[in-house]
DNA sequence: ACTCTCTGCCGAACCGGTTCGACGGCTCTA
DNA sequence: TAGAGCCGTCGAACCGGTTCGGCAGAGAGT
């Protein structure tokens, strides 16, 4: 292995006056620079991670906690993933990925040790055992998902009592007066994915408030289960004219369902999803849809992230919870309700 | 920061008792080992994991290089990169992952920094230009997915060429002789997925064998595109009885065309599949497959590299190029063709 | 010519572990 | 009772960087 002690010795200077020539903290003739560089591009040096991260107590690594549970539909956590590791690979850091079962004793091991100069949470639960021990580490954290106790935390989520509300009044401007809403898998609840709730209270309420009536149902995350469900919903609910989805596995199903019973969007069913571009994209999903915008979460958490490791006045200011506004992505799939 | 020689002031005793109290490398007696245990859980104590690196040159990390492109169904991977780092977890290991798109140049900065112990390459490409920088790397790594040139490299993958004669054999002995094969897209292969003719190859040559007629086609990685390509072909190939997929998008949209198309397998169309268990389930896909094991390819993967990691002897034994055979899971969509 | 300042480099200490060699004290044996 | 051997512990060196304080020499000012 070569180290900077190769280097100087090459360069014929000091361990100390390679080093600097390197990190340009000091002033170095442009000579002496030059001589350490050739004999870096010589050798082939580069910089021992571990020993640098004990002179300097930074590790240049983020810790990702990716949680995956048996009913939530795992392809629309990939998209989180890759929007925090590409957004930290921007700023100059490697992702340390953790996708054990129990985060909490992992995200310990990996913040006692100082293998990560700071963390991102995925898939927050309202009431998530990973954040005591997260409160508790020396170092920062971000979360992507709101819990029901923000304090002493950066957060970041879509708004997702704005996005209910955009919906119900989306269909209510154009007129539709009887909805359904399918949310995720009732388990998802149960385990503290809260956002299925607040989606769905804060639509009730608005439905309330607009008097639309809103036929609000838990659905099931895989294929024949979900399918199967729709169909039950569009005979039980005849006089619906909106269909509002606020789980993936139902807008993956749904256009074989409208198929099979002979409907189309707009025209027979007004049609508004919530996930993201990319994965409508893959699924080539024709319906309108609340952008779940997981790679823009998943890069402001690890700007903020960033900004605290990085400054330490930043460490002190107060903690953020933002709330992204929902942006409706129009495909076209909602219209008047048919006459 | 507590460290280890906090320890050893508080349970009275140096800094090198300590520490072989705790790693056990040397007899200690019962009571100081008492002692340095209780004094650790009192104060909390961690190892510093760049102190540790740097004293044992070990990490206890794993780089993880995963490879996304835009004309590829990402969910398959997903899977990969989970059976790689459960795999890994449970041999003490931890992830670092890497989804830059210049593969090659980010293998480089993790091996050259002493980042990892040892790499796992994903989606391996026929001439893959990570596999230089690999060879060139002091660290050990492993393959899943076969390239064109083998040598100095653990690899691992699924035997697409069996797979390919599995398919073409077990259609050809329920009775079916006329047959479409659907791979993956074009680009893929240009890209140097090797996979996609490996397989096709094989399936080609032993129709021609068995007498089979055989419409091989690249199909597209997105769903309305490839929706319309299964009903052309059905439409273009009355005759043929039998379906081979060897691309998951094609899987995933196959439900809907056929309940458009008012078939249903195995009583009009005999169909099989190449993809996942997992991806079966989430998808609730029908279609007898062949396994594509990602998680018994990742655990073997890991398996091997930590074997080459840990053993200096297994480090200078030769290197292995393991083709798993392709297990057929028996979903009933496949029949002697309706006569 | 003398001091003062500034530039550019060096030596040494430090980060927090691990590991090697040595050594004191004890038991066992001759 | 002396010598050998073993057990348990300690001190010091080392891993490969970074960083602080100091110092030599050149140039400027009076």
């Amino acid at each position: 292995m070569v180290t900077i002690g190769d280097v100087a010795r090459a360069a014929g200077v000091s361990r100390s006056t390679a080093s600097y020539a390197l990190s340009g903290k000091r002033t170095i003739s442009a000579e002496v620079r030059q001589r350490v560089n050739d004999a870096v591009v010589e050798l082939g040096y580069t910089a021992n991670a571990g020993a640098r991260a004990l002179a300097t107590s930074k590790t240049m690594v983020i810790g990702l906690l990716a949680q995956f549970h048996e009913d939530e539909f795992a392809p629309a956590m990939l998209q989180y993933m890759l929007g925090v590791s590409d957004a930290a690979r921007e700023l100059g850091y490697d992702i340390l990925l953790v996708t054990e079962a129990d985060g909490a004793r992992a995200l310990g091991r990996i913040t006692d040790s100082r293998m990560v100069d700071g963390v991102v949470l995925l898939n927050v639960a309202e009431d998530d055992p990973r954040l005591s021990t997260l409160r508790a580490a020396p170092q920062p954290g971000a979360l992507v998902g709101l819990p029901g106790n923000c304090s002493g935390l950066d957060v970041f989520d879509l708004d997702f009592e704005e996005a209910g509300r955009t919906m119900v009044d989306h269909m209510y401007r154009l007129g539709h007066r009887e909805l359904i809403l399918v949310s995720q898998p009732e388990h998802v609840v149960e385990r503290g994915g809260a956002y299925v709730w607040r989606l769905q209270n804060a639509a009730l309420e608005q439905a309330s408030l607009r008097g639309v009536r809103l036929h609000a149902v838990f659905g099931d995350s895989k294929q024949p289960a979900v399918g199967r469900l729709l169909n039950d919903l569009l005979d039980t609910h005849p006089e619906a004219t909106g269909l509002l989805l606020n789980n993936e596995a139902a807008a993956a199903a749904l256009p074989s369902v409208l198929h099979a019973r002979g409907l189309s969007a707009p025209a027979d069913l007004s049609v508004i999803g919530r996930y993201s571009d990319e994965f409508a994209r893959t699924f080539s999903l024709p319906f309108s849809s609340i952008e779940s915008a997981p790679d823009r979460l998943g890069r402001m958490a690890i700007r903020q992230l960033v900004r605290r490791i990085e400054s330490p006045e930043a460490r002190k200011q107060p903690h953020v919870v933002r709330l992204v506004s929902p942006e409706l992505v129009d495909r076209r799939s909602t219209a008047a309700p048919p006459t």
